[in-house]
This record gives structure tokens, sequence and C-alpha cells, in this order.
DNA sequence: GTCTATAATTTGATAGAC
DNA sequence: GTCTATCAAATTATAGAC
């Protein structure tokens, strides 16, 4: 039978979904393109036309949802004035994230992209993680947060978070995440409050 | 020249901490049995000899490194009664492991040990994550914690500190993580004392 | 733009001498 | 117990027809 040729663009997005899926499942290196090629039930060709090497769809995956994050995360700061209502607002965008795109958030927690991607700075040097710690630091300068390191700071604040995104994703939080939203911001805050 | 016969015990223990260094390094899909040997300076054969596969090696990491962070957590939260005095000594513990042995630290922390190590539990599901876990119950059984649910609370005060182990590890820190004991501590608790 | 076929390497692992 | 030599399979990537 004939190959139906695909829309471009479509094909480039199959491949983008599959590779994320079982590098997400089972790791970069443990994801061969020929598993690629079998999920997305496509052929070698057609994926080497798309990208240059399986670390290029690697690299896009990582651009891709790196400035996703970096969008979600600056607009639920900039909802909102009071740096408690931030925080709330950027941990309710993170849960949601992570409910609704499990598999991405799975990719930017648990890869670690400094092994296939070299030149990655450390997840939590990237522009995310930068944004929480700059709200911690102007609720600091505004009185609204106790006078601490900004690093303890956020570690304890956005890092409980964090952890339970870790937790829901290797599926040992008993409830959904979006459950537990309340009582980690309100005891969070409590942490660091001024 | 004749190859010089070593003790077993020292090969075994010299392949072991070699492959330690390469897998915190670069994880472990991306070190081969053959950068063991260059590393380690021996022959594939004696790797053979001492491991089954190369697998075994991770899973003989693994079971030791999880041995060691059992006792070290478990001994220092006896070293206390006190609810808060068990919880500082455990990160006390946790961060001095983490400076004595950064690349067994690193190990634990960062690989996706279910990628090479199918049977794993999730890390936060291991002996360690559970005792601190019991730590805050009891601690919310005897009053000096506050009625929060236990994830919740473990997440704030150990995924706070964790999370500056992970930071302390990717190099991000600015000063030695010893020194944010005190201050991770005293936010982390205030977040959950009764 | 998609395909099949295949090249070039590298991989984990084994055999057998010493 | 350590070594060298080697295997079979899998890997990433390319070539060239359609």
């Amino acid at each position: 039978m004939t190959p139906a040729p695909k829309e471009p663009q479509k094909t480039r997005e199959l491949i983008l979904s599959t590779a994320l899926l079982l590098f997400a499942e089972r790791g970069y290196f443990a994801t061969s393109v020929q598993d690629i090629r079998r999920s997305a039930d496509i052929s070698i060709g057609s994926i080497y036309h798309h990208f240059d090497s399986k670390n290029a769809i690697a690299r896009a995956l990582y651009d891709d949802l790196l400035s996703r994050m970096t969008t979600v995360t600056q607009d639920a700061a900039d909802m909102h004035t009071a740096t408690k209502e931030k925080c709330r607002s950027i941990i309710t965008a993170l849960f949601a994230f992570s409910e609704s795109d499990p598999l991405t958030m799975h990719f930017v927690l648990h890869a670690r992209h400094r092994e296939f991607l070299p030149e990655a700075m450390p997840i939590c040097s990237t522009r995310p993680f930068e944004l929480m710690r700059e709200v911690i630091i102007a609720g600091i300068a505004s009185g609204e947060v106790r006078q601490l390191d900004p690093i303890v700071a956020s570690a304890v604040l956005f890092g409980g978070a964090v952890r339970l995104m870790h937790l829901a994703l290797d599926g040992v939080l008993p409830r959904p995440i979006a459950t537990y939203l309340e009582e980690i911001v309100e005891t969070g805050w409590r942490a660091i409050a001024a």
C-alpha cells in the first residue's frame, strides 16, 4: 500500500508527542529512535527528515516545555499584587499544569536534562524557578515575607509544592494533587510570612 | 608484564566506586561498561567476574546506599525524643551525608532508579523517607505538630531540606549547605509547629 | 515527505588462555 | 582472579528510490 502523505506539521507533532511519552515513561537513553518509530507508526526516514538527531528531538521538547512553563508561571504571578496571592497563584498553575499535562511535567521534574543536553542549565536555574525566587525577594522587600535567605524561603514554600508534584507523578499520592492546594499554600506561607 | 593479582574485595570496591562516580556524573545509560573499565584501569573480564551485568553493579550500589541512608536517618531520629529535635537531627545528618559523600547523595537524589531498576520503589516510598513521615505522624499524635496531612507536613519540612540538597549538588548554592541548617530547620518547623 | 535498506559504531556480554 | 579477543545485537544515522 502506498504511504499516505500527511501534513508535515502533523508528523512533526506526532514525533514530538510520541517521544515525550516514551521519554517520560522510560527516560531518554532507554528510548531508541526505533522505539519512537514503532510507537508513532512511521518510518525512521521520516523522523530523520524532521529532526537532525535523537538529541534534536529532546532539545525541541525541552525548549518548548521551558517556554510554556515560563509563560504559565509569569502569567500566574502577574494576576495578583499581594505576595501570598502570587505564590498561591503560581502553585495553583503548576498543579494544574501537572494534572493537565502530566507527561510534560514528568519530563520537567524527573528528566536529568543535563545528561543529554549538556549545555542545559540546572532546572532550578531556569526562568520559571528564577521567577519564583523573585516573587519571594519582592515579598521580603515589601515586608510581607520575613527577613529570610530567599533561597531558604523558596525551598520551603515552592520546594514543598514541587515535592508534592513529584509524589503525584510517582503515583504515591492518595488523592488528586489539587486537593492539597490550600493546605500546602497555607502551611508553606506560615513558614515564611512576616 | 604480568597482571598484578589484587585482593578480590579491592577490585570489587574499585568497580563500585568508579561506577558510582560515572553514574553520578553522566547517569547510568550514558555510562558504558567500557567507560568503567577505562576509568578503573581494569579489564572487561574482571568486571564481569565480579558482577553478572552492568545492571547488577547499579543494583549493588543502590542497595548499599539505601541501607546506609536508612541507618543514618534512623540513628539521627533515635538520638532525640522531642519531634523538633528529631527533625533537626535528621536534616543535619542528611546534610552531613551530602557533604561527606556527595556522589552517593547525587545518585540517590538525581538518578531515575526505576529506569534501570524496574522493581525499585519510587525513592520517596523507601525506608528513609518513610521514617521521616513517621516522625511527623508521631509529632502530630503527641501534639507537637499541628493537625496537618502528614504528607503535606513532610513535603514542606523535609522537602525544603531536600530541595536545598539538590541545589547544593547542582552547584548553585553560594555557601556550603551546612550554613543553611539552622534557617531551614527553624523555617520549616514554623510551618508545621503546633 | 515518506519510505526501505543499510552503513558504521557501540553496546552488553562470553570464551578461554594464563 | 585477571586478562585479551571476540560475538551477536542494538544503536544512531545516511542513501537513494518513489
